[in-house]
DNA sequence: GCTACAAATGAAAAGAATTATCATTTATAT
DNA sequence: ATATAAATGATAATTCTTTTCATTTGTAGC
């Protein structure tokens, strides 16, 4: 079950946007699109109905919906990313917020879902990203 | 344990790659760097031994090792979006590598996960980021 | 050690993606 | 209806990454 229009539309508005006709128009697209869109792809799209609106608009419409959590980011590939030495071995992340620290642990948590996952969907299963978001200690107590 | 700059060198040269003075730079500072860097600051910290590296020299280096494994790729917020309708409650990515189709699943696989990482590294822990990368079915197909 | 040659490099340009600026327009509370 | 702050579109500016190309260099074979 996903979020309805009217639901973000509502979000919006309780916490002081504007409800304009351009940001309609990309809650539209994105609630009728059931695949993940870039901002271009977006865009694209958009244009369709709505021929005069700005690229930038759409960026801050999806920043906006982000940061309310009414719209999902997917990760990629492309640009955003950093590199550290392999480890041998699976390791994953614990991110911290505010400082970037990054703490590395391993572990193999995932393999009884991957396998749940190649036989319900048929994917071939090459790797997986898992990355915690958080704040570390020194970080809460300077908050 | 991380790979030995030894290892990594070995590894390059076993796949045909020459090993140039400039990519042991970039190994070794990457090596002896506990963080995660951006390829940016990759830049900064080898241009202190070895001033007229390039800065595609370290693109085209760090290419090359990702694709070997020998480093290791952290996502964190920037660029490579696209995004989709939130859904209430947690969900996970599956994502084709060919097509690029994505495929939602959710549960709470990860739950007791971060609990014990908040306990062992302080951390509060405030979201997290699972994909699995792959291949579909249609796309193992016409390989 | 020399040589030949493909591979790698640095510099610079080009391209892609994102953000900032600013004058104009518009949604909304009153 | 009106006033006002917020939002918009166009454009410029940034930032990040990749490409191009002439020059240099690592390496296999002698």
């Amino acid at each position: 079950m996903r979020l309805s229009e009217k639901k973000i539309t509502t979000a919006l508005k309780r916490h002081g946007y504007k409800l304009t006709p351009q940001r309609r128009a990309v809650i539209g697209a994105i609630a009728s699109s059931p695949d993940h869109l870039t901002p271009a792809a977006l865009y694209q799209k958009v244009r369709q109905d709505h021929p005069t609106i700005g690229l930038a608009t759409i960026y801050r419409t999806l920043e906006i919906l982000a940061k309310l959590e009414l719209i999902c980011e997917l990760h990629a590939g492309g640009s955003c990313r950093s590199y550290t030495i392999a480890a041998p071995g699976h390791h994953h992340h614990l991110i911290c917020a505010d400082c970037g620290e990054v703490i590395d642990f391993s572990g193999h948590y995932l393999t009884e879902l991957e396998e749940r996952l190649c036989r319900e969907t048929g994917f071939e299963i090459e790797g997986h990203l898992l990355e915690f978001i958080g704040r570390c200690q020194s970080c809460q107590q300077n908050a």
